[in-house]
RNA sequence: GUGGUUGUAGCUCAGUUGGUUAGAGCGCCUGAUUGUGGUUCAGGAGGUCGUGGGUUCGAGACCCAUCUUCCACCCCA
């Protein structure tokens, strides 16, 4: 071990036993999309560099992984650039594709590629990892998976509706269930700008009461003086943000509140419809929290986020975005969509100890090999229980029977089945239950009955 | 990107104000048991102390740089 091979920071391997459990949280999630009508779409790890700038705002471009251009990129590059030393200008003089950012703008990309091949409204789901060059820290990686479901081409409010019946699904049936869901809508964040006179100061503003549970009304409103909006606006805002509880009311007073913006009156309706729009069940499950506001600046409608009071940062987030398509070229073309974010979920659900045991098991039945005919024996053996359903394998090597006992339990196998001389002459076979150590004799053809037997 | 933090055996960690051959538990390997894992017992292997410089008679301990870990900020799944 000259040099110790490693990875880049942020990224990680995962051992089988990590691997199925996040298998678990991908399949548990695939099956609801598709239970939900959604069908699976991929896209390639990389897009082209300006596909993705200028999408995520100011912060989002500099944590977009840019992609060095093959071949004699330098000397294409401009020499004044090169010789200023600046390399936000260089960057985009020597890359033309980046890794993706996030799997919502390459599939805005891809509807307006892709548009007279779908048939719209269209409901597609995504589970692709994307890349962002943060810091690693806790629930932060640089390498992460993401699983979208998206509804594009519908203005309806129903679609809002089910995206919550979705998660709420999900969730319950990964475990994890005192999840807190909140919404909002950027169209009552927008009002309450308009009507706190602070249009021109709306981005800011959404940062900044974003953080009102973690830096509290004292911040919030040092933030926002810091930023440079107006004293009496920021009052206002705090004001109508103390605002909570029960949603029907809490829309009912906010109402009366911001008289006369057209803006916060469409906002608080579609609020409504889509509560009304929920099965009961998981109505009581959603709360409307006016201070989500969600960083995110192609949201224009409903935001949706989900967390959990034992992790320091979101778990699964989303929105309305009425004009993702019209920078690609394709107008009136509205979406809406959530993401799960499968790392977090995973840490989370590690926390908790939620991932069920029988995630472990590998073969349910291992064949010991004893050389020569009698391996033929337990090849042949191994192929009938696996047409019976059963997951069988063979050891591979003539090894001896003290390894491979104990290659099966470290293996978590549940049977092992001993053909050697004696079985071979008598037509039966030895099989061991390794988790209860008894050990039977019976006839080769009655193996499967047992087995099941025992599984039972 | 800013500030802080961490790195010693495969893993989790000890290692006194700088002082001989760097330790433990678990794991691993071998044997007791050449047809029996997990339990028990006996033995064994394994570390250029993250890396590169420096200070010193002497560095795992101190200094600098760099990489990595975790945390906060920014931002976000």
């Amino acid at each position: 071990m000259a040099n110790k091979p490693s990875i880049p920071k942020g990224t990680r391997d995962f051992l089988p036993e990590q691997s199925l459990k996040r298998q678990f949280i991908f399949d548990t999630a695939r099956k609801v999309f598709q239970q939900f009508g959604f069908v699976p779409i991929e896209t390639p790890a990389m897009e082209n560099l300006d596909t993705l700038l200028g999408k995520y705002g100011e912060e989002g471009d500099k944590l977009i992984y840019k992609i060095l251009n093959n071949g004699d990129f330098l000397a294409k590059a401009s020499e004044e650039r090169l010789a200023a030393k600046d390399s936000q200008s260089v960057a985009f003089e020597i890359s033309d594709r980046a890794l993706r950012y996030d799997l919502t703008v390459p599939f805005a990309r891809f509807v307006v590629q892709n548009q007279n091949e779908l048939s719209f409204p269209f409901k597609r789901y995504q589970i692709q990892p994307v890349w962002r060059a943060d810091r690693p820290q806790k629930g932060r990686y640089r390498e992460f998976y993401q699983c979208d479901v998206d509804v594009i081409g519908s203005n309806s409010l129903l679609n809002e509706a089910e995206l919550l019946c979705i998660v709420d699904e999900v969730f319950t049936n990964l475990g994890l269930n005192d999840v807190r869901i909140r919404i909002n809508n950027r169209k009552i964040l927008s009002g309450i700008a308009a009507s706190a006179g602070m249009s021109e100061h709306f981005q800011s503003m959404t940062v900044a009461i974003d953080k009102l549970d973690k830096i509290g009304p004292e911040g919030v409103k040092e933030e926002m003086l810091r930023n440079g909006l107006p004293e009496a606006g920021v009052k206002k805002v705090l004001n109508l943000l103390k605002l909570k509880g029960e949603p029907v009311a809490t829309l009912k007073m906010l109402a009366g509140a911001v008289v006369g913006s057209e803006e916060a009156y469409k906002g608080i309706d579609e609020v409504k419809a889509v509560l009304k729009a929920l099965p009961e069940a998981v109505r009581e499950k959603v709360e409307l929290d006016l201070t989500l506001a969600r960083g995110l600046n192609y949201y224009t409608g409903a935001i949706i986020e989900v967390g959990h009071d034992d992790f320091p940062s979101s778990i699964c987030g989303g929105g309305r975005y009425d004009d993702l398509t019209g920078i690609f070229g394709l107008k009136e073309m509205s979406g809406v969509g959530v993401s799960f974010g499968a790392d977090r979920i995973y840490d989370l659900m590690e926390e908790k100890g939620l991932f069920p045991e029988t995630l472990k098991a590998a073969s349910q039945v291992l064949f010991v090999n004893f050389g020569k005919e009698k391996v033929m024996s337990a090849i042949r053996t191994a192929a009938d229980l696996r047409t019976e359903g059963l997951s069988a394998e063979v050891y591979p090597d003539e090894a001896k029977m003290k390894k491979q006992m104990k290659y099966a339990n470290d293996k978590g196998v549940h049977f092992v089945v001993i053909i050697g001389e004696e079985e071979h002459k008598t037509k039966m076979v030895t099989v061991k239950d390794m988790l209860s150590g008894d050990q039977n004799s019976v006839a080769k053809k009655d193996l499967v009955s047992f087995i099941n037997d025992k599984l039972s």
